[in-house]
DNA sequence: ACGTACACCTA
DNA sequence: GTAGGTGTACGTC
C-alpha cells in the first residue's frame, strides 16, 4: 500500500444488525431461510466494488477488507465483566446470517478478518491508523457512533444505506464535538446497550458542553470543583473513576496484532463463477443476473454453491456466540435436523457456573424464614420514588399487582407490590426488601347509614403512582420479575402501561419441570423455598364472607402482597440460573417468554359472538331436547333425571334389564355414548334417544347458554384466557370460556361456530396446519415413505393403507383408508392394541396384527418409539425438536398400567410438543411479519386452537395478509432448524368461523 | 361450599 | 392409545 491508495473497511458485524432494522420486508430463501441481511450485504458490496465512484464516497477502492467480531469474550469483558452484560441474544433470524455473510465475503474474493479477544471496531481502528500513517485514505463502511472517534481528514465513514459520507463536520453536527473528543464524550455519556456506565445524569448535550468548556475529560475531572451546578458537580466528582473506566471501554485499540498486513488487502479481481454460484445458492435472482452480465459468465451453466448454514446451537443450548453454531450443509436441498443437543465447551463451562449459582442460592433460601415485619407500606410519593430508584439502581425488581378480580379483563387495580435486592449480582447480596403500594383500598357503603364508599386515607393518588410506575415498567433496562406475568401485563396494559423487559417465574419453572407438579406460586414456594405464603382466603375470606381485595385492611394487605413480591424475587434468584445450568435458556427465551405479550394482546382483543344466533339456537335445542325427554320418559315408563348417569343406569340395566357393557372405575354401569350406541345397534330404541338428548343438552348448556355470559360488559366481546403452563407437552390451554373446544365435527354443533363473527368491514381468517403431527413424526423418526408422501403432497392415510394392505391409492375403499387413518393417529398417541381395537371396533388380536404389520413397513417408527422410551427411562423426561422437556417421573413405576400409560405419553409428547413449539414460534413471528408489511393495524390475531390461528382482518387487507400469515406459519421452524418435511398451511377467510374453517 | 365422577366437546 | 376444559349430579364437609 502506498500514498494515495484507498482502503475500504466494512464493519461486517455492524452491517447485519443495521440491515435487519433498515430493510423492512423479510426476505427468505425458498426453503424459508431468512437472508434479508445477506442480500443487503451482497448488494452493498457489489455496488462499492463496481461503482463506488458514483456513490457519495466518490472514489474507487484499491484495498478492501470486511471485518467481523470474533466472540463476545474481549479484553473489555476482562476489564469490566458487565460490559455488554445487558445484551440479549440476537434476533433469531439473524443468527444463520452471520455465517452466510462471511461466506458471501469470501465469494466476493475479499479478505474476511476477525481476531480473538478484540471487537471488529478495534481491528478497523488498527487498519485505519496504519493506512493513514502510510498516507493512504480510508473509508469505513459503517455509521456506528463507536467508530466516529476514528474520523480524520484522511479517514471517512460511509453510511451505505443512506448513501451518506460522514466526515469531521458531520460528527460535530451530530455530537457537538470533533471526532478526537468522541472518546471522552462517550466515556461520560455511557451506553446502555453495551452497558458502559458513564456518569449518571450526563447525556450527550451536557457532555459536549462540558468538553467545550474544559477541553477534555482529564481536565474536567481535575477541575470538577469549578462546576457551578451543585448536583452535576457532586455527580462528576463521585463518578470520576467510573468515567475513566468507561473511557477505557469506549477507546478503540489501534494495536491489534494483524494476521494480514495492509498489502494483503489489495483488491483482487472478482472470480465471476464463484460469486455467481454463491448468489444462485442464495436465490438472489437480480443480483445474480447483474453479476453474471458483468463477469461475462453464463449463470445458467453454473451450479449453485454448497452453502454452510450455522444454526444448530440456536435451537437449544444456554448461550450463543455468533458463528459458534454447529454447521450443516443444506444446499441445494435442506435436510434437517440441524439441532444438536451437545453443548460446546464454553456452554458447558457457563452451564456449570450457573448450576453452582443455582444450588448456592437454593441452599441460601431453602427454609430461610421470611420476615414479614420488615415489609413497608408505601404511603407517599417520596417513598414510592425511593423504591423506584432502588429498582433502577439494581436493575431488578419483583412486581405483583393486587386487584378486585381473578379475571384480568375485569380487574380493577387495588395495589402494587415491589421487591428488590441490593447488590443482587455479587456473592454478598443484600437482604430482600419488599413493599406494598396501596392505591385503591376502599371502605364504607356497606350499610344504609354510611355516607357511601370512600377511598381509605393515606394512599398515593392512582394517576401519580401510575406515572411513576410507567417509567419503570416500560424501561427495558430494568428487569421486572413476576409470577404469572400475563395477568399483571394485562392489568397494567388496561391502565396504559405496556411492560417491557420481564421474566416470569411460573414460565421458568414450567420450562424446567413441565410435568412435575404445578407451577403456581404457593407450590413453587413450598418446593424451592420451603415456605408457605399467606393464603389469599386468610386475608380476603372465602365463600359468602369473601370480600374483594379493595376491602382488605391495608396492613393485612401489605403482609400478603409484599410477601408475594418477596417470594417471587426469591424464586427468580433460585430458578433463573437453573435455566442456563440445564441448557434451557433458549426454550424459555424463544418459545415461552415472548408469548406473554402475544397472548395478552389476543386475550385483550377478544372475539365477537352474535348473541342472537346463540339464543335462537338455544331455543331450538331446548325444544328438541324437551320432545326427546317426553319420548324417553314414555319408553322408560317413568320420569327420572336423564342427566344422572346413576339414575339412567338403574333404568337401563336395572328396571329394563338390558345387558350392561362396561363398568366405570367406581363400579357403576357405564352409560357412555359407546355403550349406548352398542345397545342402539341391537335395535333398542331408548339408548339412541339418550345419546341424542345428551348431544343437544351438551350443546345448549356448554355453548349456546354459557357463551353469552362471557361477553364483556364494555368491549362486548368474549375474552378467553390462555394458560401457558398447564400442559405437560407445551400446548396452550384455554378457559373461561374454553374456545379450543367449540364443536365442529357435526352439523348441529357447527352451527355454534356461525355465532363467532368478524367486526363489520372485516372477515375472520382461519389458518391451520395440515397434518402437522404426522409431519413432525416423519421428521423426528425420519421415515422415508412419509417424507416422500409429504414432499409429493400425497394423501398420507391412503399412502399408509397402500403400504400396509397393498391396496392401490386409486379407487381405495373408504373403510381401508379409515383404518389406516386410525392407525396413524394411534401411532401419534403411543399405540396399543387395546386402544386401536376400541377405536376401530375390532378384536384386540386383529389390532395387534395391524400394529405388527405397520412396524414391519415402517421400522423407523418402532425404533423411534423404543428410543424415546429408553430416553425417558434414562432421563425422566423427553424432548421436542426445539429442546423443550416434558417430564415423566412415573415412567419407571412398578405398576404396569401406570408405566405403560407414561410410556405412551412419553411417545406422544415430542410429537404433540414439537407441533406446539412450531405454532408458538409462528405466533411470535407473525405480528412482526405483518408489521413489516404495514398490516399491523389491519390484521389482529385473536385465537389459537393447537394447529389453527384465527385472525380478524380488514376486508381490503385479506389479500395482502393471507400470504404473510401462511408463509410465516409454514416457515416457523426456521431458522432454528430445518424440517425434513415441508409444513403446509390452509387458510380461508369468511364472515364467521364456521365458513372460514 | 367444595371436590370428584362421569360424560363429552376440541386438536 | 395423547393433550386439554366444562357442565351436571352427587357426595362430603
Amino acid at each position: 500500500m502506498k500514498k494515495g491508495d484507498h482502503l475500504f473497511l466494512v464493519d461486517g458485524s455492524g452491517f447485519i444488525f443495521r440491515a435487519f432494522h433498515a430493510l423492512p420486508p423479510l426476505t427468505r430463501k425458498s426453503d424459508g431461510l431468512p437472508v434479508g441481511a445477506v442480500s443487503g450485504f451482497c448488494n452493498m458490496l457489489w455496488k462499492l466494488l463496481t461503482n463506488a465512484r458514483d456513490t457519495s464516497v466518490g472514489v474507487t477502492p484499491t484495498h478492501f477488507a470486511v471485518i467481523f467480531d470474533y466472540s463476545s469474550k474481549t479484553f473489555r469483558k476482562e476489564l469490566y465483566p458487565d460490559y455488554k452484560a445487558n445484551r440479549s441474544a440476537p434476533p433469531e433470524e439473524l443468527v444463520p446470517q452471520f455465517g452466510l455473510i462471511r461466506q458471501a465475503t469470501r465469494a466476493f474474493n475479499l479478505p474476511c478478518i476477525e481476531t480473538d479477544g478484540f471487537e471488529a471496531d478495534d481491528i478497523i481502528a488498527t487498519y485505519a491508523r496504519a493506512a493513514e500513517a502510510i498516507g493512504a485514505d480510508v473509508t469505513i463502511i459503517s455509521s456506528d457512533k463507536d467508530l466516529m472517534q476514528l474520523v480524520t481528514p484522511n479517514v471517512h465513514m460511509y453510511d451505505s444505506m443512506k448513501d451518506k459520507q460522514i466526515g469531521i463536520p458531520d460528527v460535530i453536527e451530530k455530537w457537538g464535538v470533533p471526532p478526537e473528543k468522541m472518546i471522552d464524550l462517550q466515556a461520560m455519556v455511557g451506553d446502555s446497550v453495551d452497558n458502559v456506565p458513564g456518569i449518571p445524569g450526563i447525556g450527550p448535550k451536557t457532555a459536549a458542553q462540558l468538553l467545550e468548556e474544559f477541553g477534555d475529560l482529564d481536565t474536567l475531572l481535575a477541575r470538577a470543583s469549578e462546576i457551578k451546578q451543585v448536583k452535576r458537580r457532586e455527580n462528576i466528582v463521585a463518578n470520576a473513576d467510573l468515567a475513566r473506566l468507561s473511557r477505557q471501554l469506549v477507546a478503540l485499540r489501534t494495536d491489534v496484532p494483524l494476521e494480514l498486513g495492509l498489502d494483503a488487502l489489495v483488491l483482487e479481481k472478482q472470480d465471476g463463477p464463484k460469486l455467481v454460484a454463491f448468489l444462485k445458492a442464495m436465490e438472489f435472482g437480480s443480483l445474480t443476473r447483474r453479476v453474471a452480465d458483468a463477469c461475462d459468465c453464463d449463470a445458467g451453466a453454473i451450479d449453485p454453491a454448497t452453502v454452510t448454514v450455522e444454526w444448530g446451537a440456536e435451537a437449544r443450548g444456554p448461550d450463543l456466540d455468533p458463528g459458534a453454531g454447529d454447521a450443516q450443509a443444506v444446499d441445494p436441498a435442506p435436510s434437517g435436523p440441524v439441532a444438536d443437543a451437545r453443548p460446546s465447551a464454553s456452554e458447558k463451562a457457563e452451564g456449570a457456573r450457573a448450576a453452582d449459582l443455582a444450588s448456592a442460592r437454593h441452599e441460601a433460601f431453602m427454609g430461610k424464614p421470611i420476615d414479614r415485619a420488615g415489609y413497608v407500606t408505601i404511603r407517599d410519593v417520596a417513598t414510592l420514588k425511593s423504591w423506584v430508584a432502588a429498582a433502577r439502581e439494581t436493575g431488578l425488581v419483583a412486581f405483583d399487582t393486587e386487584t378486585t378480580s381473578l379475571d384480568p379483563m375485569q380487574a380493577d387495580l387495588v395495589g402494587v407490590s415491589l421487591a428488590v435486592q441490593d447488590n443482587a449480582a455479587s456473592p454478598a447480596a443484600g437482604p430482600i426488601r419488599a413493599a406494598y403500594l396501596p392505591l385503591g383500598h376502599k371502605a364504607g357503603g356497606d350499610d344504609l347509614f354510611s355516607d357511601g364508599v370512600k377511598l381509605v386515607e393515606g394512599q398515593v393518588p392512582m394517576a401519580e403512582a401510575l406515572a411513576l410506575l410507567k417509567d419503570l415498567l416500560e424501561d427495558p433496562s430494568v428487569l421486572k420479575v413476576a409470577q404469572n406475568l400475563k395477568y399483571d401485563y394485562l392489568v397494567m396494559k388496561r391502565h396504559g402501561i405496556t411492560m417491557v423487559g420481564f421474566d416470569d417465574t411460573m414460565l421458568i419453572s414450567y420450562v424446567l419441570e413441565a410435568g412435575v407438579g404445578a407451577h403456581g406460586m404457593d407450590t413453587l414456594s413450598e418446593r424451592w423455598l420451603g415456605h408457605t405464603p399467606i393464603a389469599y382466603k386468610d386475608v380476603a375470606g372465602s365463600g359468602k364472607s369473601a370480600v374483594t381485595f379493595d376491602r382488605v385492611d391495608i396492613d393485612k394487605a401489605t403482609a400478603y402482597a409484599a410477601e408475594d413480591a418477596d417470594v417471587t424475587l426469591r424464586l427468580w434468584l433460585v430458578l433463573k440460573p437453573r435455566l442456563a445450568a440445564e441448557g434451557l435458556t433458549r426454550v424459555y427465551e424463544r418459545l415461552e417468554r415472548p408469548l406473554v405479550p402475544v397472548l395478552a394482546h389476543m386475550e385483550e382483543r377478544g372475539i365477537t359472538i352474535d348473541r342472537q344466533i346463540l339464543s335462537r339456537l338455544s331455543g331450538e335445542l331446548a325444544q328438541k331436547a324437551a320432545s326427546f325427554e317426553d319420548e324417553i320418559y314414555a319408553l322408560a315408563g317413568e320420569r327420572f333425571n336423564i342427566g344422572s348417569p346413576k339414575q339412567l343406569g338403574d333404568i337401563l340395566f336395572g328396571k329394563m334389564g338390558l345387558p350392561g357393557g362396561s363398568k366405570t372405575k367406581t363400579g357403576q354401569w357405564s352409560t357412555s355414548a359407546q355403550v349406548l350406541e352398542d345397545l342402539a345397534a341391537q335395535g333398542i330404541e331408548l339408548p339412541r334417544k339418550i345419546v341424542d338428548w345428551r348431544q343437544l343438552t351438551k350443546l345448549k348448556s356448554t355453548y349456546t347458554d354459557a357463551l353469552p355470559s362471557y361477553v364483556h360488559p364494555e368491549t362486548k366481546r368474549v375474552h378467553t384466557s390462555y394458560s401457558l403452563a398447564s400442559t405437560s407437552t407445551g400446548r396452550l390451554s384455554s378457559s373461561e370460556p374454553n374456545l379450543q373446544n367449540i364443536p365442529v365435527r357435526n352439523a348441529e354443533g357447527r352451527k355454534i361456530r356461525t355465532a363467532f363473527i368478524a367486526t363489520p368491514g372485516h372477515k375472520l381468517l382461519s389458518a391451520d396446519y395440515s397434518q402437522i403431527e404426522l409431519r413432525v413424526l416423519a421428521h423426528v423418526a425420519d421415515i422415508p415413505q412419509l417424507r416422500q408422501a409429504f414432499a409429493d403432497g400425497i394423501d398420507i392415510h391412503a399412502m399408509t393403507a397402500s403400504e400396509m394392505f397393498g391396496v392401490p391409492v386409486e379407487g381405495m375403499p373408504s373403510e381401508v383408508r379409515r383404518r389406516a387413518k386410525a392407525i396413524n393417529f394411534g401411532i401419534i398417541y403411543g399405540i396399543s392394541a387395546f386402544g386401536l381395537a376400541n377405536q376401530l371396533g375390532i378384536e384386540r388380536s386383529e389390532a395387534g396384527d395391524y400394529i405388527k404389520k405397520y412396524f414391519e413397513r415402517f421400522p423407523g417408527i418402532r425404533d423411534y418409539m423404543e428410543n424415546t422410551k429408553a430416553f425417558a427411562r434414562e432421563h425422566g423426561y423427553v424432548e421436542t425438536i426445539f429442546g423443550r422437556r416434558a417430564h415423566y417421573p412415573e415412567i419407571k413405576s412398578s405398576n404396569p398400567s401406570v408405566r405403560a400409560f407414561n410410556e405412551r405419553a412419553a411417545i406422544n409428547a415430542p410429537i404433540q410438543g414439537s407441533a406446539a413449539d412450531i405454532i408458538r414460534r409462528a405466533m411470535v413471528q407473525v405480528e412482526p411479519a405483518l408489521a413489516r408489511m404495514g398490516l399491523s393495524e389491519r390484521v389482529r390475531m385473536l385465537l389459537q386452537v393447537h394447529d389453527e390461528l384465527i385472525f380478524e382482518v380488514e376486508d381490503e387487507a385479506i389479500e395482502a395478509a393471507m400470504p404473510v400469515i401462511v408463509s410465516t406459519m409454514e416457515h416457523a421452524a426456521m431458522p432454528a432448524l430445518s424440517m425434513r418435511v415441508p409444513l403446509k398451511v390452509d387458510a380461508r377467510a369468511a364472515h364467521n368461523w364456521d365458513e372460514a374453517h
